[in-house]
DNA sequence: TAATTGATTAGCATTTTAGCTAATAAAACT
DNA sequence: AGTTTTATTAGCTAAAATGCTAATCAATTA
């Protein structure tokens, strides 16, 4: 469950394809298998990756093995991204030739106000 | 600027320092070496796959060559992850047994929450 | 123009990752 | 018990990533 785990399973396409299955609800390993041209143990390997980072768990219902997201995982890397979206000083090392007083102000557009509707 | 690259340049300890380094403003190429002990040209290296991805952007001024992060393409990654956040339905296959109705709603957090007050 | 400084590129070694097939495990069914 | 189904683990190969030193480039300064 550490930032180090979770970025780097995430940076699979595989992987991150993976989780987007899994976004609205558990599946089991062979219907994820299924959207894949992979062999099957390649998936399942991906799947184990996913799973030490935290980012799926698991619970068994006969032979079959339900993945599920979660979402605390994502929300993980959510809050190491937060901090680094938000406008704050343009420059940490004042810019030499310019005042900084009425600098525009650019306005940095984040995809998460979109969605704050929904919370 | 792919959701690809993004995602694997995050996946490595020694760039997302950098990004964090950079959260404040640009900085020379010598002053982010310094605060590694990795010799220089392993990280020049980093900055380059940063900069592939599009997570950061290079300006010359004389012998030096400043980074800024490029928050865009943070975005990006932030608007991937988004949509996976928020509660959607449980299950994407009802489940065999259980009614739906009257389920529990598990409330997950969304850290992006404790930041909405700044925008 | 030669030397210095800041930074990147080249070339190499080592480790990690991602894919495959074959073998194994675990539950269910005859 | 033996077979089938679902899924994982073992063992291998090939490709990619990450680190290093040496060499190079580009701008500045003596």
């Amino acid at each position: 469950m550490t930032i180090e785990a979770i970025s780097k399973a995430i940076g699979d396409e595989s992987r991150r394809k993976i989780i987007e299955m899994l976004k609205d609800g558990e599946m089991p390993a062979s219907s994820i298998f299924d959207q894949f041209d992979y062999a099957a143990p390649t998936i399942s390997r991906h799947l184990s990756v996913l799973k030490e980072a935290g980012l799926v768990t698991t619970r068994r219902n006969g032979v079959f093995i339900y993945y599920a997201l979660e979402k605390e995982a994502l929300n993980q890397l959510a809050a190491w991204l937060n901090p680094l979206l938000p406008p704050t000083n343009p420059v940490a090392k004042p810019a030499p030739k310019e005042r900084a007083a009425r600098a525009p102000k650019v306005k940095i557009e984040n995809p998460f106000d979109k969605f704050q509707s929904e919370f």
